[in-house]
RNA sequence: GUCCCCAUAGUCUAACGGUUAGGACGCGGCCCUUUCAAGGCUGAAAUACGGGUUCGAUUCCCGUUGGGGGCACCA
């Protein structure tokens, strides 16, 4: 039986040397959902094989962003399986037995030279004509017993791959390449263990694929040229190759490598920034590959469904944080309240808290200009920093208490948010009481603009909120607001904009009357009042 | 240097020899509207270039240009 008919094993196989980047997520998410749609195996394995960098915190980091965003493993760390360890720092028996095989077998020898020998050759060979050509063999030629001898004298040696002298071209297929087809005298003697003991990555990952049973390696086309290497391994193995499915990179909206400077570039940046995990898998999905060419909302359920490898596409592609955004709107429109609330506590929680938190009285604020608003909007915030816990506690705590209150405010802002960490300035001024933050321009432009009349506005609707007999009812208040203006002649719009930076603070706000609801009725009056007092008198 | 890969609007993509080159984001206009959104309608916008093959090329072949990746006792 080929491994093509073979249920599918497929694996992600992070160093935990960092965040889970964006391109590893996407990763990830095509081996996750290639495996739900076939029905086969997601396995998840750590190459945790550089001492240097990889960590047992960033193996955490790596493990939690994947649960944030929904890929669950069916092998791996913290759920076990019958191929493990899935960490290669303990897997090294493994690649020995594997390398006595290839010994035994004649398809690996010892080489005795060194480092700076090589480095050496290398730097000759680059400065003539045909450049580095890879290792010269020297070793090669070696006889066994004098290899041996050598060896037991304990001179420091590694071992190589022997390439076959009368192999062909190296062929391998890729599911998104095609047939690939790699001439092979450019393959040099590939090493497989250090001086050291340790063993080299492109030996160390064909012999987990082998042992774990992958039967399709999709991963990051940086492996593409690395890979004819790799399948020299597995045929001095004896093993079957898998198929492979090489995915094209994903660069910054400069079309160069995604890094620090095009903003966030891991994926728990994204959860830090109130996008939703469906939304970025649904993103990252479409990042190189598409159902159809017209869908683009695909919720992972439905990815999981449809996902396949031949739709995959070669051209690398540019990471577009505007239609991003568009997207997670569409996901924060479509979740309803209550998962909303859950899902946006801690920025809820925030509202409360800088509400709370405004000076007295009616104060006037500055409105910030365009470079001031685009850079506060960069600006990571982190919900409750710089609060102390116990006051924290206590506003993600009435978020749980009081969760229909906070679902009323999902109306109010669902249609209005790119991203749920924009919630804390839409929506404070709920918890402002009978403060008021007035916008400066608002003021100008609004309450103070020739020819608005925006004090009777005020005075006109304060009579109807004021006046106790009138139903507690959004829609009901602004029909008697909106008559009573149409009698005093004021347009609604010279009628409502004053009322609502009056209440709102601003003359962009979401839907007053139904904010207004969950307001306290004296407080609104108190609001209107002030304002009138500190703009008027 | 060498091997390999890529190329449809600003961006993500569809079309696997025959379409008025389709969809989505973004952008413009109109409608709706007390703001901002959301929604509806609508507009501008692409086959990198040059050669072939073919009755016919986005599609197949060659070249040019422009991008990218590998070639380590890193992963």
């Amino acid at each position: 039986m080929s491994n093509q008919d073979k249920p599918v094993r497929v694996r992600f196989a992070p160093s935990p040397t960092g965040m889970l980047h964006i391109g590893g997520a996407r990763t990830a998410i095509y081996n996750w959902a290639f495996a739900r749609a076939t029905g086969g195996t997601f396995v998840l394995r750590i190459e945790d094989t550089d001492p240097e960098r990889s960590t047992e915190e960033n193996t955490q980091i790596i493990l939690r962003a994947l649960r944030w965003l929904g890929l669950d493993w069916d092998e791996g760390p913290e759920v076990g399986g019958p191929c493990g360890p899935y960490f290669q720092t303990q897997r090294t028996e493994t690649y020995e037995a594997a390398l006595e095989k290839l010994i035994e077998a004649g398809a690996a020898y010892p080489c005795f030279c060194s480092k700076e020998t090589l480095d050496a050759k290398r730097e000759a060979a680059e400065k003539t004509e045909g450049g580095y050509a890879g290792y010269d063999r020297t070793c090669r030629s070696i006889p066994a017993e004098e290899a041996a001898a050598r060896i037991a004298a304990g001179e420091p040696h590694v071992w190589r791959l022997k390439v076959p002298e009368d192999h062909g071209p190296v062929t391998f297929q890729d599911a998104v390449y095609g047939d690939m087809s790699f001439p092979i005298d450019v393959m040099d003697d590939m090493i497989l263990r250090r001086t050291d003991g340790t063993f080299t990555y492109n030996y160390a990952v064909v012999c987990d694929d082998v042992n774990m049973g992958i039967t399709h390696v999709i991963r990051g086309d940086d492996h593409l040229s690395n890979t004819p290497r790799q399948v020299l391994v597995y045929e001095a193995l004896g093993a079957e190759v898998p198929m492979f499915a090489h995915l094209s990179m994903i660069l910054g909206a400069d079309g160069k490598k995604l890094s620090k400077r095009h903003g966030a570039t891991n994926v728990e940046e994204y959860r830090d920034r109130g996008y939703l995990p469906d939304a970025l898998v649904n993103f990252l999905a479409l990042l190189g590959w598409s159902l159809d060419g017209e869908t683009t909302i695909i919720p992972p359920a439905e990815l999981c469904r449809t996902f396949s490898l031949d739709r995959i596409t070669k051209k690398h592609s540019i990471f577009d944080e505007k239609k991003l955004d568009w997207m997670n709107g569409v996901y924060i429109r479509e979740m309803g309240a209550p998962a909303w609330v859950d899902v946006a506590k801690p920025w809820l929680a925030q509202a409360n808290l800088d509400g709370s938190n405004v000076a007295d009285g009616v104060t006037v604020v500055p409105t910030p200009t365009k470079e001031e608003a685009a850079a506060a909007a960069a600006e990571l915030r982190v919900p409750g920093e710089g609060v102390d816990a116990d006051t924290w506690e206590a506003c993600l705590a009435d978020v749980d208490d009081d969760h229909e209150f906070y679902e009323a405010m999902y109306p109010l802002v669902a249609e209005r948010l790119a991203h749920l960490d924009e919630i804390p300035a839409k929506l404070a001024f709920l918890f402002w009481g009978d403060s008021v933050v007035l916008d400066e321009k608002s003021v100008q432009k609004v309450l103070l603009k020739e020819g608005a009349r925006a004090d009777e506005a005020l005075a006109i609707c304060r009579a109807i909120l004021a006046n106790d007999e009138n139903p507690w009812d959004a829609e009901a208040l602004e029909e008697l607001c909106r008559a009573a203006g149409e009698e005093a002649g004021l347009k609604p719009k010279l009628l409502f904009q004053p009322l609502r930076v009056a209440v709102c603070g601003n003359m962009v706000s979401p839907p007053q009357f139904e904010a207004m609801m969950l307001m306290d009725p004296a407080d609104i009056v108190a609001r209107i009042d002030g304002v009138a007092q500190k703009v008027f008198n």
